[in-house]
RNA sequence: GGCGAGGUAGCUCAGUUGGUUAGAGCGUCGGAUUCAUAACCCGGAGGUCGCGGGAUCGUGCCCCGCUCUCGCUACCA
């Protein structure tokens, strides 16, 4: 594309099932709001959107699981996000959400559209359904007997006895797990979306069109899909929170949340354009308007396969141009986890550090996983604040305007004679809009940010170098000069910080008291802040965090680590009473690992030779990643050797080695410590 | 196991189509300075570019094997 008109700029919509942390902000959402601000300074026409998704299976669990509607949730959920957004300056044009009206109407209609043309396989199948707990059940929730070997308790989707696949309607007497009824079979008709027939076409956009432009992760994912084979996705679900399917056979049935959820893109931009009196057609149907979809790399398959081929089936719409999606961020060396608790929740952080989102902003995208996973680390973000907005951005600018309100009352002197430096510098100045630019179009945003930085530490430089403090002592007129300089340097600044320090740009704008200019305007024109402008008094833009600080976050971590292990460490509720006879139909015995070995092309299973002392055995064992063969042979294990033996990869497993597992996820063996046991003693 | 991405200075990362002494910021050490939130400015030290082979006149960059991290995927009675 060459110049586009306009620009659709679209975020991953977070899923309504708790608050934003400072994974999303840093993969998604402040890169996003750079990018848009940016266009906007440049004077771009810039839609950006974004909406909380709403549907799917884990929003229904959290309703049931607290007692209220779904809707309850994603009400809730949806206001903390979005003032989460507003709060960090996310400039969103439009904010909506997936069970707004708007959007049902949308995703209706894309998929009546698709269905009229013909783009799905309709596929009507007879499948079991539990008429009192009135739904279809899934593969995992049917029990019976396997038609191959006889095993009673078969699941619908695989045999545990002979390891055998197979559908649930071909067991023979087929209970329901969830009530234990006898299914019943009820026609049911799904709609799919046949990603082959799309796959010339993604073929030649993506791994021929794109192998330039797209970041390496997201063209390596795209091209494993794509080299893998695309087949069939299901679109439609048997559940009842979500978009209806609008089409004949389609009670009770809704579209899956992946179908509906980019979808929400469209109707967010719709429901922007009704109240803007826009057409909304013109950002997502005309060629000239470039659309970029920001993403984590969770998303990619998504953005870059699923969305494009149903956009292209509908036909009328365009593609996005890039899907600048970047890896996950670590918080003090562990991965992100909302269960855990182990985040930064972007509420949270307000209250601890009110008025510093732009602190918060920075230290995030200076060290964005824009390539591979990074760490945050409080120490880190300590001293970008301490070294970098502190000791160089905000220096300077106190030192510009402290200089000039107690040599000049706040008034910028006229410049009198311009050295070869101070042209120079002037010149510098002009160049850094275009470097930045460059930067931000090419999504390096971590690269944009220190190239922001560097035109700060121009200007301490530049006030080092010409020591206005020492010159004002023998040359008033040479002094007058280099502050005008130096406060065009930080006008400068109060422009090309806007997308990445939006409240410390308004702040600064408010010391110099001066008008937004617009981007290009820092290389067009040649007087930023004019001689005779009067300034206002110094206002630090950013203060020192103290270690204390920082040490009262790391201490709220590592409670939330505590409150983890004695969580975990909550004894399960005993299960229901069995009889002794049912305990003592388990023959568990003491036995010897004599031999192991890896079972190939798996990677957590291990195939034993156990000396139970009745015989020796075969038992395969998901242990692989908690011990290598070598150290496991010799262990002194239990052993329940009367399970029905079930075929894993092919090997006859008969028996099942005791085992427990810590919370930090280590298996260890349950076994006798007195040596004097021998192999086959009954446990009882 | 399959696939994808990464492994470059103490830390976080750049290194364009292979071409002279591998770069930046932070940290560290030293110097200079005092207008400024002990900040700024200058300089130094610090790297067998994950490991092992190979192709090349020449490779951090290309090919093969191995290894570690992350993600997707299959397998944990």
């Amino acid at each position: 594309m060459n110049t586009p008109k306009r620009y659709t700029i679209t975020t991953a919509l977070p899923y309504t099932n708790g608050p934003i942390h400072i994974g999303h902000l840093a993969g998604v959402y402040v890169p996003a709001d750079i990018y848009a601000r940016f266009l906007r300074l440049t004077g771009n026409d810039v839609l950006f959107i974004g909406g909380s998704d709403e549907h799917g299976v884990p929003i229904t669990i959290k309703a049931k699981n607290e007692g209220v509607s779904p809707q309850d949730i994603v009400d809730k959920y949806h206001e903390i996000i979005k003032k989460s957004f507003v709060d960090f300056g996310i400039t969103y044009d439009n904010y909506s959400r997936t069970s707004a009206s708007i959007h049902h109407e949308t995703a209706s209609e894309f998929f009546k559209t698709l269905n009229e043309k013909g783009e799905f396989i309709e596929e009507t199948t007879e499948q079991l359904y539990d008429a009192e707990a009135k739904q279809f059940l899934a593969d995992r929730f049917v029990v019976g007997t396997c038609p191959k070997c006889g095993n009673e308790e078969s699941y619908g989707d695989q045999c545990e006895n002979c390891g055998t696949s197979h559908n649930a309607t071909d067991l023979i007497n087929p209970k329901s797990a969830l009530t234990g009824n006898v299914p019943i079979l009820k026609e049911t008709k799904h709609w799919f979306l046949p990603l082959d027939k799309h796959e010339a076409f993604l073929k030649e956009w993506i791994l021929e069109g794109h192998k330039k432009d797209w970041k390496p992760n997201v063209y390596g994912q795209c091209k494993s899909w794509i080299d893998d084979g695309l087949r069939s996705r299901a679109v439609t679900r048997d559940l009842d929170w979500g978009i209806p399917v609008p089409a004949e056979g389609g009670e009770g049935k809704v579209l899956y949340v992946w179908f509906d959820a980019p979808i929400g893109y469209i109707s967010s931009t719709k429901e922007w354009a009704a109240h803007e009196g826009k057409d909304w057609e013109l950002y997502w149907k005309d060629k000239d308007t470039k659309l970029v979809h920001f993403i984590g790399k969770d998303n990619i398959v998504f953005h870059c396969i699923i969305f494009p081929a149903m956009l292209k089936a509908e036909g009328s719409y365009i593609l996005p141009e890039n899907v600048p999606a970047n890896e996950f961020l670590n918080l003090e060396g562990n991965k992100l986890s909302t269960s855990k608790n182990w985040a930064v929740w972007l509420p949270e952080y307000l209250i601890d550090f009110p008025g510093q989102q732009d602190v918060l902003r920075y230290a995030l995208t200076a060290n964005a996983p824009e390539t591979k996973d990074n760490d945050f680390t409080w120490k880190d973000f300590q001293a970008r604040n301490n070294n970098e907005l502190v000791a160089i951005f905000g220096n300077f600018i106190n030192r510009v305007v402290v200089l000039t309100n107690k040599y000049y009352e706040g008034a910028i002197p006229a410049p009198v004679d311009l050295l070869q430096v101070d042209q120079e510098t002037l010149a510098a100045i002009k160049a850094y809009p275009d470097v930045i630019a460059s930067s931000i179009e090419r999504y390096r945003f971590r690269e944009a940010g220190q190239e922001l930085m560097n035109l700060a530490r121009l200007g301490n430089k530049y006030l080092a170098d010409a020591e206005p403090w020492k010159v004002i002592k023998v040359d008033e007129q040479r002094t007058k000069t280099i502050m005008y300089v130096a406060l065009q340097i930080a006008s400068a600044l109060a422009t090309l910080s806007e997308p990445f320090l939006p409240f410390t740009s308004d702040k600064l704008r408010g010391i110099l008291a001066i008008e937004k200019n617009e981007w290009n305007e820092v290389t067009t024109k040649d007087v930023l802040i004019p001689a005779g402008h009067k300034i206002e008094k110094a206002e630090l833009l950013f203060s020192k965090i103290e270690d204390v600080t920082i040490q009262a976050q790391l201490d709220k971590l590592e409670a939330s680590k505590k409150a983890n292990e004695i969580a975990s460490a909550v004894v399960e509720p005993q299960k229901s009473t069995i009889t002794f006879d049912d305990f003592t139909k388990l023959d568990m015995r003491v036995g010897t690992i004599i031999e192991a070995e890896k079972m190939p092309k798996a990677k957590k299973l291990l195939v034993l030779k156990v000396d139970t002392g009745i015989d020796v055995r075969t038992i395969v064992s998901g242990i692989a990643e908690s011990f290598t063969a070598e150290e496991v042979v010799g262990k002194r294990v239990t052993v329940l050797v009367n399970l029905a033996p079930r075929a894993l990869r092919g090997v006859e497993s008969e028996g099942m080695i005791l085992m427990t597992e810590t919370p930090d996820n280590k298996l260890v063996f349950v076994n006798p410590d007195d040596s004097s046991v021998g192999n086959g003693l009954q446990i009882s």
